[in-house]
DNA sequence: ATGGCTAAAAGATTTAGA
């Protein structure tokens, strides 16, 4: 299985481009973010065309995520237990749920495709909101792999933390006063290891960014950021045979500020039987 | 001192992104 993560910031203006990429690259499964579309919005005639099959959850014009796969997909959902919400004026159990979460069982493998919140800034309240749903985050996860130690789980998406100085190629981000690096977001950040999840594509990609800013000309003197990211639990770590961060789709015409991240897994599943002897003639 | 781009709504501005 080939999968993929890309923050696409609006599929209904980049869908020619996010579907040419799928195709040319032989994704089998692209979790996309900011989709910033309903279900009933989202352009499924290109992704269909192209063999792809597309599940989609969005509220209104903000956030939304989706997955697009060659195989089925079952059991989706569209929030993991205990995620919390946000709206102004309430927080707490009670605020409804943004359109950040999709999952679905593709070929025996549980995929996510997740947006966490932006903090927006060190003040804010989406600070709080961020570092709930991230632990909320590696609860869910930690007890799904305590059912099933052996799940083949990942989670792929933009995770909106810069882990370590070394991702983060603009200056205008710094410690201590810029969300994305504060200590409290890095440490939730990496809690989701406690629950059993790696980075794998940083072992054999140590650098790279996945994003830039429109503004500024951050792109041509490449001021970017790592908060793109593919973890996965040990059964599907085992599996990794590759991984690329496709930095030449922040080019061209309309491009997204964020790149595509990509991994090969190769743990025996059902979909890839190329190399099968012909048994019939 | 600065949100300097980009996108979507029911706007000719606001809200959001990181």
């Amino acid at each position: 299985m080939r999968l993929a993560t890309w923050n696409v910031n609006s599929i209904r203006t980049r869908v020619a481009r996010t579907v040419e990429f799928a195709v040319r690259e032989d994704i089998d499964v692209l979790a996309m973010q900011e989709i910033k579309c309903k279900p009933e919005q989202f352009p499924y005639g290109p992704f269909e065309e192209a063999g792809y099959h597309v599940e989609a959850h969005g509220l209104n014009q903000w956030n939304g995520v989706a997955i697009a796969s060659r195989l089925p997909m079952t059991d989706v959902q569209t929030s993991f237990a205990g995620m919390p919400g946000f709206a102004k004026g309430h927080e707490g159990p009670d605020a409804p749920l943004e359109a950040r979460a999709i999952g679905a069982l593709i070929d025996g493998v549980r995929v996510w495709s997740l947006y966490v919140p932006n903090g927006r800034a060190l003040d804010d309240p989406h600070l709080a909101y961020k570092l709930h749903w991230l632990d909320a985050l590696k609860k869910a996860t930690a007890a799904e792999l305590e059912a099933d130690p052996e799940l083949p789980l990942a989670l792929v998406g933009d995770f909106n933390v810069i882990p370590f100085d070394d991702d983060n190629g603009d200056p205008d981000i710094v410690v201590g006063r810029s969300t994305h690096v504060s200590p409290e977001e890095r440490a939730a950040f990496f809690a989701l290891a406690e629950a059993g999840v790696s980075d794998v594509v940083r072992p054999l990609l140590p650098a790279g960014y996945t994003y830039w800013d429109y503004q500024r000309l951050k792109f041509p003197r490449n001021e970017g950021i790592r908060i793109d990211f593919i973890l996965v639990s040990k059964t599907l770590a085992d599996a990794v045979t590759g991984a690329s961060i496709h930095r030449d789709e922040r080019k061209g015409e309309q491009p997204s500020d964020h790149v595509p991240v990509v991994v090969d897994l190769d743990f025996g599943g059902g979909e890839d039987d190329d190399d099968l002897p012909m048994i019939f003639s």
